[in-house]
RNA sequence: GCCCUCAUAGCUCAGACGGUAGAGCACGUUCUUGGUAAGAACGGGGUCAUGGGUUCAAUUCCCAUUGAGGGCUCCA
């Protein structure tokens, strides 16, 4: 990013020039289909900016040059933008063949949206921009010219389809993507940076370094873990779990279907319905895969009678759900049909409620920065009216305890209105990665609804009954996710810690074996993760080869190592430490993973 | 699910007017025994995603299905 820090984007000259050139497309388009092309809208967007059309055929990326050659002349000739307030009669007479247009003037003439859907507080009033031969609904703003903006800065980048106001029930436009920027140098670095998330994308990685895999005939959504994706996982999950002990968790496992009756009693087929899987018919009786894994917690906690002093309860598991996506959002790790949360649900005393929230905050922010994250940013959800179970005090005491707890921790946060879940508001941690993009993981949920509906009660100090309230969180969220976002996180170059492979040793000649095999053999003894590259390839295609497989170090061993106990060190940064005794190395393996053990 | 695009060897991709296919990498064998990012030769490997249709003939054209990619929407 570019942007001065303390200018909101929607103020920056970047923000105009982007404005700008989805009008100047929108020019170019409607040039090109003479009479037939509908326009929706084409507002700025984070590094660039689109434009929503309906057309008479679906365009090709011969088109997009076309188009772009012919924005290029229109920025040439330095057409001015004129701007003038008129009034929503005015308006509909000038877009009176344009239906979305006239559906926007009429929403603003409504008040209480603008033109992207967003509500504002006061009735706008109707404005428009021409440059040229055209003129567009738009409060902008825009720059004085054309000219103004830099030919070299521009790119059309892809068509897609949209639905007119993401409204799957509304018709499907074709949407162009496009970036502007200030400077070629502006944009060779966008494109720089969407390059390298294309090498970093996990799915290539997730191939290349034989991760993990998907296959048609398993289904669509469903993961594989190959041997060396599955270690990585088996380290983290590892980690997480003496850490979970650490901070007080239990740990408990569940099957991965259960009864109608338990997913009724729990509110699942009430709410939840649409992402669960048709039922499995057993001796007659339906039975449901899995979505979450809450209701068994819950019954572990209801077999047996629970005291004020037991609590809080914590309820560790790694557990596989299934929930169903349509087809079309599947999307390599990041969104899958089966995926293993690490879930744990925390009962207690009401009173015991602030500080459990507290903890759980803390315990995930020290678990994510374990793993290399640093920068965070929180979403406090709040009750969707259409989508609650559960009386208004709850929701309104838990959400307020999630915000005090939010405050006190520091974490800048922002609120979500409506977003919460059926059974009370959360607190969702988003991370942002090595290259500035934000992921969620972390959910952090208040349950009130199933205490309730299992009818959960302890025993307090008064010898009567008492509800217990209950929080529902995932840390990494989904592993299957999670490995997502750490290998594009890393590029694949995990840490030392995590590497699945963390030295591979580099016998010169055949002759070196021996002494090669010995180095991996003490260094397995001491719990670290070591190949001998014993291919009859020349040592140079074998760094080569670990260089690719972004292993962290290489142990080349030749005549002179052999005879003095030692191994030359190469790290995949490309630095050659030199030669070092076998006791040296050792130490770095050691102190490297030393935080982790 | 919807719109668009795509599917040829394990991977990345060529290919032909419709006449059953090729490269590089990977894999195997042999030669080479090397000092920090690819030594050489030879070899095995494809029902051209699946099912229909058109045709003398389909991997190629058409339809459907499955899967993948870019979006919309949604979320861990």
């Amino acid at each position: 990013m570019v942007e001065k820090k303390d200018e909101r984007y929607e103020d920056s000259d970047l923000y105009r020039i982007r404005h700008s050139a989805a009008h100047i497309m929108a020019q170019a388009v409607m040039e090109m289909f003479p009479g037939e092309v509908k326009i929706a809208i084409g507002p700025p967007i984070a590094e660039g900016f689109y434009y929503d059309f309906e057309l008479p055929r679906s365009l090709t990326p011969e088109d997009l040059e076309v188009i772009e050659k012919r924005m290029l002349e229109i920025i040439g000739k330095d057409f001015e933008y004129a701007f003038e307030v008129i009034s929503a009669e005015k308006a509909k007479e000038i877009f009176a063949d344009q239906p979305y247009k006239i559906e926007l003037i009429e929403g603003l003439e409504a008040g209480g949206v603008d033109e992207y859907g967003t509500p504002t507080d006061e009735a706008p009033e109707i404005s428009i921009y021409t440059q040229d031969t055209f003129t567009d609904l738009c409060r902008g703003p825009h720059v004085a010219r054309t000219g103004e903006i830099n030919p070299d800065g521009l790119k059309l980048l892809n068509v897609a389809g949209a639905y007119w106001r993401g409204d799957e029930n509304r018709p499907m436009l074709q949407r162009i993507y496009g970036t502007a920027w200030q400077s070629a140098d502006d944009l060779e670095q966008f494109l720089w940076r969407r390059e390298e998330a294309a090498k970093r994308d996990h799915r290539r990685l997730g191939r290349e370094l034989d991760l993990f895999s998907t296959n048609e005939d398993v289904g669509p959504g469903l993961i594989l873990w190959h041997p060396k994706g599955g270690m990585v996982r088996k380290i983290a999950e590892d980690y997480c779990r003496a850490e979970h002990e650490k901070a007080g968790y239990e740990f408990v496992y569940s099957p991965h279907i259960g009864k109608s009756k338990l997913w009724e009693t729990s509110g699942h087929l009430q709410w939840f319905k649409e992402k669960m899987y048709a039922p499995l018919d057993i001796e007659g009786q339906e039975y449901y895969l899995k979505p979450m894994n809450c209701p068994f917690h819950v019954q572990i906690y209801k077999s047996n009678k629970r005291s004020y002093r037991d609590l809080p309860l914590r309820y560790a598991e790694w557990g596989t759900v299934y929930r169903y996506e349509r087809s079309g959002v599947l999307h390599g790790l990041l969104r899958v049909r089966g995926f293993t949360q690490d879930d744990a649900h925390h009962f207690c005393r009401p009173d015991q409620m602030p500080e459990e929230i507290d903890k759980v905050l803390k315990f995930t922010l020290d678990i994510l920065r374990a793993f290399g994250f640093e920068k965070f940013q929180a979403y406090l959800s709040t009750r969707n009216p259409e989508k609650a179970a559960g009386d208004l005090d709850d929701w309104d005491s838990s959400t307020k305890a999630l915000r005090d707890s939010l405050d006190r921790s520091g974490i800048p946060y922002q609120i979500d209105e409506g977003e919460a879940v059926f059974y009370g508001p959360k607190i969702d941690i988003k991370l942002l990665d090595a290259l500035g993009r934000e992921w969620q993981l972390s959910t952090i949920q208040f349950d009130f609804n199933l205490p309730e509906s299992f009818d959960l009660s302890y025993i307090g100090e008064d010898g009567k009954e008492h509800r217990p309230v209950m929080i529902h969180r995932a840390l990494l969220g989904s592993m299957e996710r999670f490995m997502g976002v750490l290998i594009e996180h890393y590029a694949g170059a995990f840490p030392v810690w995590l590497a699945p492979v963390q030295a591979v040793v580099i016998p010169i000649a055949d002759r070196h074996l021996g002494h090669a095999e010995r180095i991996a053999k003490r260094l397995k003894s001491s719990g670290f993760r070591v190949d001998v590259d014993a291919r009859g390839d020349r040592m140079n295609a074998k760094i080569r080869h670990a260089q690719l497989q972004k292993i962290p170090y290489m142990l080349v061993v030749g005549d002179r190592e052999a005879k003095t106990d030692s191994v030359s060190v190469r790290q995949r940064s490309g630095e050659d430490m030199g030669a070092m005794p076998f006791e040296e190395f050792e130490a770095i393996l050691v102190s490297d993973v030393a935080p982790y053990r």
